[in-house]
RNA sequence: GCAGGUAUGGCGGAAUUGGCAGACGCGCUAGAUUCAGGUUCUAGUAAUAGCAAUGUUGUGCAGGUUCGACCCCUGUUACCUGCACCA
């Protein structure tokens, strides 16, 4: 005997909605909570089975702490514009406004039938140009304040299509659709600088509450280094600058290198009598993106300068120069001292390149490896700073760099500036114009929203221009500033910028006057609690973080940190362990099992299903496990008997479930909450029926996570209101101790028997009860012991010899 | 390659954070209900030896610290996530 989740859950989802149950309150002068889940991108695929994993965990903090008197913020929208969606429209030749609003109507569906508790009156879509407007009107304010420019940056061009790509759509070094050879092509892109504010980024991590490993990733992503600049002179008489983490180890450099893109190159050419190899090399190096040009750290190529040395700055030295793709030119200087003793990459290459090496720290082989550690080692060969350690060294050597001018202390960053434009279509219009006398105008807040145009062909040009470029008629306006010919930016926005800024729409979606009022803003911010994926660590959690903390600045919001805290939630995987794609066949549609068990099963099950930051693998019998107790939770409740109070027997157990379930929800252990009720309805089951005051509780304390059963039968059993507006159960802490305990005795740390004490036994009667078990008498007679050791409430251990 | 993480029965996982390893669920075995299948209910279920009481072994691998280690330390292997134009 089961219920009929599909009668239920429609008819909760309805008089939920038509109540209006789950809308924040504009009431500012309550407790608030802001929960907020990462929105998606409504992709043509529909719901996967893991958007209700972080969604239904969100929910189910809402719906407790709802039940705990705040007022709960719990919105979602639709981060609608990319690449995908375009690309679909090209192909099959619809608007992709057309397609975006099919996904979002499927996704809405889909998202509904889950009976989350979302605010739908306050659904935000990064496409529409009312929320677009802000999002331009917030890079306009960085524009002004020099935060966005204009520079030279590499694109992927594919040779064939003569379009630019994304790094997802070159696959080995080629197009993904055509298969031919992919460069990087040099163009002019709109960055902001993302690293002026590194050193907040990376500090204002200490007043946040994000899991630890959010924290060092973030922390390592930006990479704060300190280390120098060091200037070495050049047999050309140039200059040539290093960035260098380890300046204690200058006395042994014994080569440098530098990237296949060095201006040098150039500057150099009328010397080099090998510079068409250096060009030839450059090629090569253009075909590989960073990431190729860093992982193949076993098999280094390089070229030698033939015709330029330089000249260590503290030996006098002349070493050679190579050009190398291990080194890139987007950080530090380009340019590098290699100290092939004491540093990994260095070693293999001077190892490769016939390379002398000098140790300039002892402690090591420098023989079989390179000798990186910092900790231990002393340094030697290096006149002034010999018998210093690593740490004394750096110090003085930065000092006498700093006195003869050739050198300074350098922070330096692995962040780098972030390339904010795209050559496509789907995406926000970059709100400014080219004017031949004027420059590069903003246009005035009074335009904005700037529609993006329609247009009948999305494709790109094949001069790797902006489908908009086309669009002469666009294209063509007048310059705000002198009412001259103009051109427009037909570069977009990349996806990421809606998205860094979608929670503050939430607050307050519909003003037309700002992006949210002061007053709502004051009242909601910061977000409580984030929950998101471990893939948006670096990214989408960094980009949000910067455009808040500019928004700070500009006194437009009152935090300097957009989210109080941030969890994260693991993926789910398919039957057989591994990532859920079409391409293995073993997808599960959420849709599916929403029909056949119901949304109730599916939320309980994906809770359920492991620790909620792990990755966890799908299983239809899980499920059926879930439905099972949610049947059995409605056949109990079919027969109850009248009580105001618990039952002798399970009164304890109650005490200490509601207590668990309190404190595991807001410690995201669902699935231990869960074992907990399960647990409880075992023993309900062997005591052989529950009372009224039993089944209320229970049905409380389940209902986050099975809303619409319990609200069901709530309602059958004629308690009061609504349970979704209902009221947390309340645990007594004294209540949940039992009475008699069960001590562990170990014998040299081995168990060998339990005894059953009073909970309130001294150790001394604990003890001696221990020593007279007839278990332990057989271990313990004629031995000595040793020690005795109690811990209160655990166990105890003796320790015997003989 | 760099950065972060993970590893416990046949499977998903639990373990009060240094104190009874395997809660809860799945699966499996046996029994009851049923014409039968399904459902439901009851009992059992880490491995190994034993009729049993009970013993021994056991948290990726190799060491170490400790009265006591899944938990701390050193080394090692495998796998997962991200790497800046997928979102």
């Amino acid at each position: 005997m089961g219920y009929e989740h599909k009668d239920i859950e429609k008819k909760w989802q309805k008089i939920w909605d038509d109540n209006h149950v789950f809308e924040a309150s504009n009431d500012f002068s309550k407790p608030k909570f802001y929960a907020l889940v990462e929105f998606p991108y409504p992709s043509g695929q529909g719901l996967h089975v893991g958007h209700p994993r972080p969604y239904t965990a969100m929910d189910i903090v809402s719906r407790k702490r709802r039940m705990q008197g705040y007022n709960v913020l719990f919105p979602m929208g639709w981060d609608a514009f990319g690449l995908p969606t375009e690309n679909y429209a090209i192909k099959n030749k619809i608007h992709p406004r057309i397609v975006t609003e099919n996904n979002i109507a499927h996704f809405k569906e889909q998202i509904k039938s889950l009976g989350l508790s979302f605010d739908w009156a306050r659904e935000v879509n990064t496409t529409d140009p009312d929320y677009y407007k802000w999002t331009q009107w917030i890079f306009l304010q960085m524009f002004k304040k020099g935060l966005a420019y204009k520079k030279e940056m590499a694109v992927n061009w594919c040779t064939s299509c003569k379009v630019v790509l994304a790094n997802e759509e070159v696959v080995n070094g080629v197009c993904e659709r055509c298969g031919a050879e992919v460069v990087r092509k040099n163009k002019s892109q709109w960055i902001l600088k993302i690293t002026e504010y590194a050193d907040r980024l990376a500090d204002d991590l200490d007043m946040v509450d994000y899991i630890p490993r959010v924290k060092t990733q973030q922390r390592n992503w930006i990479g704060r280094s300190t280390g120098a600049e060091v200037d070495f002179t050049t047999t050309t008489g140039d200059k040539l600058t290093v960035y260098t983490t380890r300046p204690d180890t200058l006395f042994g450099a014994t080569y440098m290198v530098i990237s296949p893109e060095h201006p040098a190159i150039e500057q150099w050419k009328e010397k080099l009598a090998n510079y068409e190899d250096l060009i030839a090399y450059r090629v090569e190096a253009s075909k590989k993106s960073d990431f190729e040009r860093t992982e193949l750290a076993k098999d280094k190529t390089g070229v030698c300068l033939d015709g330029v040395k330089a000249i260590n700055p503290v030996n006098g030295k002349e070493i050679p120069i190579f050009v190398s793709d291990y080194v890139l030119m987007g950080y530090g200087t380009g340019a590098i001292m290699a100290v092939p003793a004491h540093d990994t990459r260095d070693w293999d290459f001077a190892k490769k390149f016939s390379i002398p090496m000098v140790e300039v720290v002892a402690g090591g082989n420098i023989e079989e490896a390179a000798f990186t550690d910092i900790e231990t080692g002393t340094m030697v060969n290096s006149e002034f700073l010999n018998g210093l350690s690593v740490e004394e060294a750096k110090k003085k050597i930065v000092e006498f760099l700093t006195e003869k001018g050739i050198g300074k202390e350098k922070v330096n960053f692995k962040l780098r500036d972030w390339i904010f434009a795209r050559q496509r279509y789907w995406g926000e219009p970059i709100p400014v114009v080219f004017c031949e006398k004027c420059g590069c105008v903003p246009l005035p807040e009074s335009e904005l929203p700037l529609r993006l145009p329609d247009l009948e062909n999305f494709e790109q040009t094949d001069t790797g221009e902006s489908p908009l470029s086309k669009l002469d008629d666009w294209v063509n306006t007048t310059c705000p500033c002198c009412g001259g010919p103009a051109k427009r930016e037909t570069d977009t926005m990349p996806q990421w910028a809606g998205s860094s800024w979608y929670f503050l729409r939430y607050i307050d979606p519909d003003n037309n006057d700002a992006l949210a009022s002061e007053e709502a803003l004051k009242y909601w911010l910061p977000v409580d609690w984030y929950n998101g994926g471990m893939e948006h660590t670096t990214l989408h959690l960094l980009y949000s973080r910067f455009w808040h903390k500019f928004l700070y600045d500009e006194g437009v919001v009152p935090t300097a940190e957009p989210y109080a805290k941030r969890t994260s939630h693991g993926m789910i995987l398919g039957e057989n362990s591994e990532k859920m794609s079409k391409s293995r066949g073993n997808v599960v549609n959420p849709d599916d099992i929403v029909n056949t068990y119901g949304a109730d099963t599916l939320r309980l099950y994906e809770m359920f299903i492991g620790d909620f930051e792990k990755a966890a693998p799908w299983s239809e019998n899980g499920v059926k496990g879930c439905r099972r107790f949610l049947d059995r939770v409605y056949n109990v409740a079919q027969n109850v008997e009248d009580g105001d109070e618990y039952s002798a027997e399970l009164e304890a157990s109650f005490h200490k479930t509601i207590k668990k379930v309190t404190e595991d929800i807001e410690a995201l252990k669902f699935n231990t909450a869960i074992a907990a009720m399960m647990a409880l309805l075992n023993e309900i089951g062997d005591k052989g029926s529950i009372n009224k005051a039993e089944l209320k509780t229970f049905l409380t304390i389940l209902s986050p996570f099975a809303p619409h059963l319990c609200e069901e039968l709530w309602q059958q059993h004629g308690f009061e209101g609504m349970l979704a507006n209902g009221k947390w159960a309340e645990y007594d802490e004294s209540k949940t101790v039992d009475k008699s305990i069960q001590i562990p005795v170990q014998i040299n740390g081995k168990l060998r028997a339990t005894i059953t004490v009073s909970a309130d036994a001294e150790q001394a009667e604990i003890l001696a009860a221990a020593k007279a078990d007839e278990k332990i008498k057989s271990y313990i007679d004629g031995k000595q012991i040793v020690k005795e050791i109690y811990v209160k409430g655990r166990m105890v251990n003796l320790v015997i010899k003989g």
